[in-house]
DNA sequence: GTAGTAAAACTAAACTGTTTAGTTTTATTT
DNA sequence: AAATAAAACTAAACAGTTTAGTTTTACTAC
């Protein structure tokens, strides 16, 4: 395997759970089984590294969630469609995954790194509302005037719904199905 | 000033913005305008610091949002309620608030720190949904059957919309009027 | 009341031992 | 010759403690 995806995988252990300021570049070099001296190499500086390691994971997150596979779903009947997409966003990444920790990341280090959120935001955010939107004006019989807001209520939902449920631990505390929400969030928008 | 709250402000500037890895005791007893022997004396170590401020924070901010006097705001026409209601949050906390970075400290240490995303659900989160779920079942003519489910939807949608445009810096990638994702969302709960 | 006193809270600074980002040096591989 | 490794290194920052001395507070004796 090449150095500089060994470093970016070793990166990617250490960034994701501990955070920018809580991962040294030592435990990066040994988490890729590399030496320090090649990471600098590769990448300059700790924060060289980093901001590589977010758009990299960007670009595949974006090429996961928007490859032609995932297109073709957006295509049918709306009770059908919208629900099997929000099944799949409910259910798919439930553990403590990847997704979620990358979110995780963006988010906590946005204040410090407001370029990577914007990458974030036009790798991922925006593809999103976009395809959502483009579905949604593909259904006049609908009848959505506003298609990109109505896009922005639905991904909304569903991505609140999984912030507070799994990222922050609400499962105990407020507890509901992800099917209730998906029935409500289809009430509205079907009725 | 007690010394206990000055220190609590000091670290609110520090922990903020920093996070908790990237924040010294020595810059909060510096911000506090106090001697660091008095911040360990008040609060043992680093994370009991970090868990007081967090705690006292998400006390702070359900006084604020949940006082007598905005409960008495969710009564009357939805129309004009709802409306009131989204234009509130999305409105309020507009430019680069503590409320929203509070949040992003909340979901970026949510992982490290487990209990402090609960602390957040059940102070915050929680009531929130109760407060709209009951204003829902105060007007049967809306004609919801799950209350608590669409309240999420409501609340997904506004904070979601908040996180894009200001926290992750969308408004210039994805740019929108907030007034357009209220109407929307109103379309869909008034039909 | 006022002077004296003792406990408690506080300060500033030095200190310990660890960890950090980043560099350099020397040696090994390819 | 070019990339790597391992290890030693620097200079700074870190959490947390200790020290030595000051201020505040409250209580006592007169």
């Amino acid at each position: 395997m090449e150095k500089k995806e060994k470093i970016l995988e070793g990166a990617m252990k250490e960034f994701l759970v501990q955070g920018y300021a809580g991962t040294s570049m030592d435990r990066v070099a040994k988490a890729a089984a590399v030496s320090k001296t090649t990471v600098y190499s590769h990448f300059g500086d700790k924060e060289g590294l980093f901001v590589a390691l977010v758009e990299r994971l960007a670009k595949k997150k974006y090429s996961e969630v928007f490859s032609q596979g995932n297109h073709s779903l957006l295509q049918g009947e709306p009770e059908v469609v919208l629900r099997q997409f929000a099944t799949k966003m409910v259910d798919l990444a439930c553990e403590d995954t990847e997704d979620l920790t990358f979110i995780r990341l963006i988010v906590g280090e946005s204040g410090r790194f407001p370029k990577l959120a914007e990458t974030f935001v036009s790798n991922l955010v925006k593809p999103g509302i976009e395809v959502l939107s483009q579905y949604l004006a593909s259904r006049p019989e609908l009848e959505i005037e506003d298609r990109e807001a109505t896009a922005r209520v639905i991904l909304g939902s569903l991505v609140y719904f999984k912030i507070v449920q799994v990222m922050l631990y609400g499962e105990k505390i407020v507890p509901m199905e992800g099917d209730r929400l998906i029935n409500s969030l289809l009430h509205l928008l079907l009725r």
